[in-house]
DNA sequence: ATGGTTATGACAACCGATTGTCGTCCGAGT
DNA sequence: ACTCGGACGACAATCGGTTGTCATAACCAT
C-alpha cells in the first residue's frame, strides 16, 4: 500500500539509514548531491509517506500537544482554542483537545491519558489556583503553558487577561456615570479569574474611596445564568443599601443577575447597570446589549502557543511569567448614568 | 525515568515477550497464573507504564481519530464535539480537532496530515455535498462518519437532523397562524443542509397548496448575520409580494434577517414571523425571542461516535446509512398570529 | 611518496512494544 | 514404558524509521 523508506531505499540502491539522512534537510549535507537528488525524486515517484509513528518511536517527539479545557461549549474557550491551532498547525502540530468540565478527578484521568500518548506538551485552560496537574507539568518539567486561567504560585508561563486593570476600569466607567454603590458578583474562588476579579474590585473601592459596604461582594457558585441569578436575589434580600451597579465575574453571571433584576421589577440599565466579563458572541444583541469587558482571545490562544513552543524548541526557557493582555471595556446599554430617582 | 516492559520482565525473570502476554488481558491465558500475578505485581511496583508509541507502531492502532470542523467558534459544532468526545474517551480514544473553515484546501492540507498521523478513524462535520474527501474514505474504507453535513452522493454513514421533517413542520406552524407568503433565506447551496431545507421547504409549499410565487426563495452567500441581513435586503427589494414570515436557513441568518427587518421599518413578529434553524445559545435570550428548531447537537456526535467505533470493531460494516434525528420546533416570540394590518 | 583530511555511504543498534513459532517439560493415557 | 497432548515461556522477527560509528576512497598538502 504506502511505501516504506526501505523501497526508496532498495530503489534508490543505497541504505535506508543514507536515504533517511537524504530525506531530512537536517542531515542532508552527509549525502552526496547527487544522491539526495536520487533518493528525493524516488520518494517522489513511490509517493513515500514517512511513518509518524516509527519517527516517533526514535525520536521521542510526537508532534501532538494536549490542550486542557473546561468545556468547549462554553463561548469562551472556542477563541482560544482556535488561537492555538492556529499558530500549532503552521509548525505541523496537532492538539489533542479534551473537556475536564472543572472536574479534577476527570482532569487528572485525561491528563493522564495523554501524558501517556507522549504529548510532547501542554496547554492548560483548566487551572484552578491551587492545581496537582499545574505542579506536576512544572516539576517534572514539561513544556507547557497556562491561558486564562492562574495559579497562585508562579510555576508555569501563562497568558491571560489583564483583569486588574480591566476591574479598575469598569469600576472607573460606574463612577463616571455618578454610581457610588456597585455590588460586585464574582465567580468561583478557586479559579484565579473569580479571584482575581473580585480583588481587583475591592482594591479599586477602596482606591475611589467608595464606601466599602456600599460595595459589597457576593460569590456566584459557578459561572452561569442561573447562579448569577441566584446571587443577584440574595444580594438584594439581604443589603439593606441597594446597589445602582453591578459588576458580574462574566456574562452569563451578568445575564442571569439582569433576569433577576426583572423579578425583582427592577430594569436595566434605568434601575441598575450592569458590566459582564468576556465579551460572549451576541451579548452585544441582548435587550438591553451589554456593556462587557473584551477578552483578546484568539489572541490568547496564540500567544500561549507562541510561547509553548518556543519553550519546545528551547529559544525560551520555562520560568512562570505572567504575560498579561489588555482588557478593553465595551460601553453598550446595559451601564446607563444613575438615575436620581434610584433608591437612595 | 520510566519504566519499559524489558525493566518489568527483567525484575520478574521473564522474556519481556512473556511480560507483553501477561500484562495483556487478551494473551493472559497463554501465561501460568503465578508468573501472571508477579508481572503484575512488579508492573505496579516499578509503575510501568507501555509507551503508545511502540504499541502503535507494532499494532498499527493509535487510538486515535481526526475529527474535521468548520469552525469551533460556530457554536453549533461545540457540542457535536463534546457528545463525540464523551463516547471516544469511554474507550480510551482521543480526538484531533482541526478547523477547515470551509475551506476545501485548508481541509485537504490537514486531512493528509491526520491522515499521516495514522487517525484510526475519521469524523467529519466539514462535509460539502461533493467532497473528495469524503471519496477518499469511501474509496479506501477507512472507518469514518459524517455528522450534521451529508454528501449527495451516499458513500460514508452519517448522522444528522432531519432537516426535511423540520422543515415541513416549521411551514405547518406559519400556516397554522395564519401565513401564507413564507420566504425562505436559504444557507449556500454546497452544503447540504442548506439545499436540503430549501428542497424541503419547496416540497412543503407545494405539499400545502401554497401559491409558489407567494414563498419565495433566496440564497444567502453564508451562515452569518450579515449575508441574512443582505439577503433579506435583497429579499424585499426584490419580491412585489411582501412575505410575513421567514423561515431562514440557521439561527445566523435569522438574527440578521431580522436586522433587516428593523431596517425597513418592520417588526418581529409583529409584521413578519421568523425562524431560525438550530436553536443556538442566547437567542432564547434576544428581542423577540428566536423561534427556531432544535438540533440534538450532542446526540448527534455520540451517535456518530458509537457508529465509528462499531465500524472500527467490525461489528458494523462501513455502509453509508444515514442517520436522522429528529429535530423539535421551539415556539418562541419570533413567530405570531398574521395580523390583519399585515401586507396584502 | 606519505600522512592526513574530508566526503560518502554502508551498517547496525536502537526506540519499546507485540506476536507467531518452537522447544521443553510434565502428566495422563494405553 | 512409551507416546501424545497441553501448558509454559523463551526467542526472534517485526513495526519503520533515526543516528552514531566506521570503512573506504578520493583528495590535498608537504
Amino acid at each position: 500500500m504506502t511505501s516504506t523508506l526501505a523501497d526508496v531505499a532498495k530503489a534508490a540502491g543505497v541504505h535506508p539509514g543514507t536515504a533517511s539522512k537524504a530525506l531530512n534537510p537536517e542531515t542532508r549535507h552527509r549525502v552526496a548531491d547527487d544522491t539526495v537528488k536520487r533518493v528525493l525524486s524516488i520518494a517522489k515517484k513511490l509517493n513515500y509517506q514517512p511513518n509518524n509513528i516509527a519517527r516517533s518511536l526514535r525520536t521521542r517527539k510526537t508532534g501532538t500537544i494536549g490542550l486542557l479545557v473546561p468545556d468547549l461549549t462554553n463561548a469562551l474557550f472556542p477563541p482560544i482554542v482556535r488561537g492555538i491551532e492556529r499558530v500549532l498547525s503552521e509548525h505541523g502540530l496537532h492538539a489533542l483537545v479534551v473537556n475536564t468540565d472543572n472536574n479534577p478527578e476527570k482532569a487528572n484521568q485525561l491528563f493522564t491519558a495523554l501524558r501517556l500518548r507522549q504529548c510532547d506538551g501542554f496547554i492548560l485552560a483548566t487551572a484552578f489556583r491551587n492545581d496537582p496537574i499545574v505542579e506536576e507539568l512544572a516539576e517534572r518539567n514539561i513544556p507547557s503553558v497556562l491561558v486564562n486561567r492562574l495559579t497562585d504560585k508562579k510555576l508555569l508561563p501563562s497568558v491571560s487577561g489583564d483583569e486588574w486593570s480591566a476591574m479598575h476600569v469598569a469600576v472607573d466607567h460606574l463612577i463616571s456615570l455618578g454610581h457610588t454603590h456597585i455590588a460586585h458578583i464574582a465567580g468561583p474562588r478557586s479559579i484565579s479569574n473569580g479571584s482575581i476579579r473580585r480583588a481587583a474590585f475591592l482594591d479599586a473601592v477602596e482606591e475611589k474611596k467608595l464606601k466599602k459596604d456600599h460595595c459589597p461582594v457576593i460569590v456566584a457558585s459557578e459561572y452561569s445564568e442561573d447562579a448569577g441569578e441566584a446571587a443577584l436575589l440574595k444580594l438584594f434580600a439581604s443589603t439593606k443599601v441597594k446597589p445602582t451597579a453591578i459588576i458580574a465575574g462574566n456574562d452569563q453571571i451578568a445575564i442571569g443577575a439582569i433576569d433577576g433584576l426583572r423579578q425583582l421589577k427592577l430594569s436595566c440599565p434605568e434601575d441598575v447597570s450592569v458590566i459582564g466579563f468576556n465579551d460572549s458572541p451576541l451579548v452585544d444583541r441582548l435587550q438591553p446589549s451589554l456593556t462587557t469587558l473584551h477578552l483578546p482571545k484568539h489572541q490568547l490562544g496564540e500567544d500561549a502557543a507562541v510561547i509553548l513552543l518556543e519553550i519546545m524548541s528551547g529559544k525560551r526557557t520555562q520560568k512562570a511569567e505572567a504575560h498579561l493582555l489588555p482588557c478593553d471595556l465595551i460601553v453598550r446599554n446595559s451601564t446607563a448614568r444613575m438615575s436620581s430617582k434610584a433608591n437612595r
